[in-house]
DNA sequence: AAGACGAAAGTGGTTGA
DNA sequence: TCAACAACTTTCGTCTT
């Protein structure tokens, strides 16, 4: 049997006309019946009503809240007719997937041909970039598993490979090395900054390529360029501080320390692990609870000399200041 | 003996001509 | 593109606790 064509000039011509009607109503529509201007809008029915008659002129609207839960049947503050997740820019769709089952319901002979063909229109219509969506965010979201970041990463992340997409960027660079640079940018938005040399191992992407790729993302995307901060020392301590087992003293007495010692600007240039290695040495220290060098180098992923030698510029600055 | 310190040589990144 | 430069690393010998 042949295969029915399907005119897809036409159905898209319908879509825009439907989209544009839409987008009008939005912005200034009235109502039908009397004319009127003021209409309401009930969020929980998802209804859009006119003040005056009364006709309901929408009851498809989303719902983007977070859904409602009832602990108590006797709960009348709440109700369960809120259904399905929220939006997320984790999936692909955000969230808001449309698919169809031919076989569920029961339809039969031309309802069912008509299921077949709606599941075909809607799978058609999926575009490049959603689907192109789907394999970089898995990939983003194992890369933030196997590095133990918090979900507001990924969430980051992800909103900075979407705009990364939409500013044409991804084109002659691998998908991987851009979710990497994402992931970077992302830590660095959220002050758990990583280093590159973490990112890189996390991702199993070249730290370089990482590095280029997220120079392009600082130079390309302006929203993002203003969220970035520069990685301070006080952002590395409290996570070097947990991995060498240090009470929230030293970790405390670390951050003053940096901000008494460079609160000038001096660390600019300077390897922020470095400043925070030799800022928990000097703290351990005074704390009673020391750590040597090494210990706290290997925690740092720097060297001793590295340690010593902001260790001396600190204790430097610090006579001065303490006399 | 372990930890800290310092010198020397080398590496990779940035900057400016 | 290349030289100059600052920051950092590696290695190794010496000093201190």
């Amino acid at each position: 049997m042949p295969e029915e064509e399907i005119d897809y000039d036409a159905l898209f011509a319908e879509m825009e006309t439907a989209e544009e009607v839409l987008q009008e109503g939005e912005n200034d529509i009235a109502c039908p019946d009397c004319g009127s201007r003021s209409l309401v809008t009930d969020e929980r029915k998802g209804e859009v009503s006119c003040n005056e008659c009364g006709v309901i002129l929408d009851d498809e609207q989303i719902e983007e809240g977070a859904p409602t839960r009832r602990f108590s049947k006797d709960d009348p503050t709440v109700d369960n007719s809120h259904h399905g997740a929220p939006m997320s820019i984790l999936f692909p769709d955000k969230g808001l997937t449309t698919t169809f089952n031919p076989w569920e319901g029961g339809a039969k002979g031309e309802n069912r041909a008509t299921q077949f063909k709606m599941k075909k229109i809607n799978d058609r219509l999926k575009s490049n970039k959603e689907r192109s969506l789907t394999g970089a965010l898995g990939d983003l979201a194992r890369t933030v598993s196997r590095m133990g970041l918090p979900k507001q990463v990924q969430e980051a992340a992800a909103q900075i490979y979407r705009d990364a997409v939409d500013a044409q960027l991804i084109r002659g660079r691998s998908i991987e090395g851009v979710v990497a640079a994402s992931i970077y940018a992302a830590c660095r938005v959220c002050k758990v900054p990583r280093t590159l040399d973490e990112v890189a191992a996390g991702a199993r992407c070249g730290r370089k390529e990482i590095g280029r790729n997220y120079t392009t993302l600082m130079s390309k995307l302006t929203q993002l360029k203003q969220k970035v901060g520069i990685p301070s020392a006080e952002d590395f301590i409290p996570r070097y501080c947990t991995q060498l087992k240090l009470s929230s003293a030293v970790q405390n007495k670390a951050i003053s320390l940096v901000n008494m010692c460079y609160s000038d600007g001096g660390a600019q240039g300077k390897n922020p692990s470095g400043v925070a290695a030799a800022a928990i040495y000097i703290a351990s220290i005074r704390m009673d609870e020391r750590r040597t060098q090494r210990e706290i180098a290997e925690e740092c992923d720097i060297t001793e000399v590295t340690i010593r030698n902001r260790y001396k510029e600190m204790m430097a600055r610090l006579t001065e200041i303490e006399g």
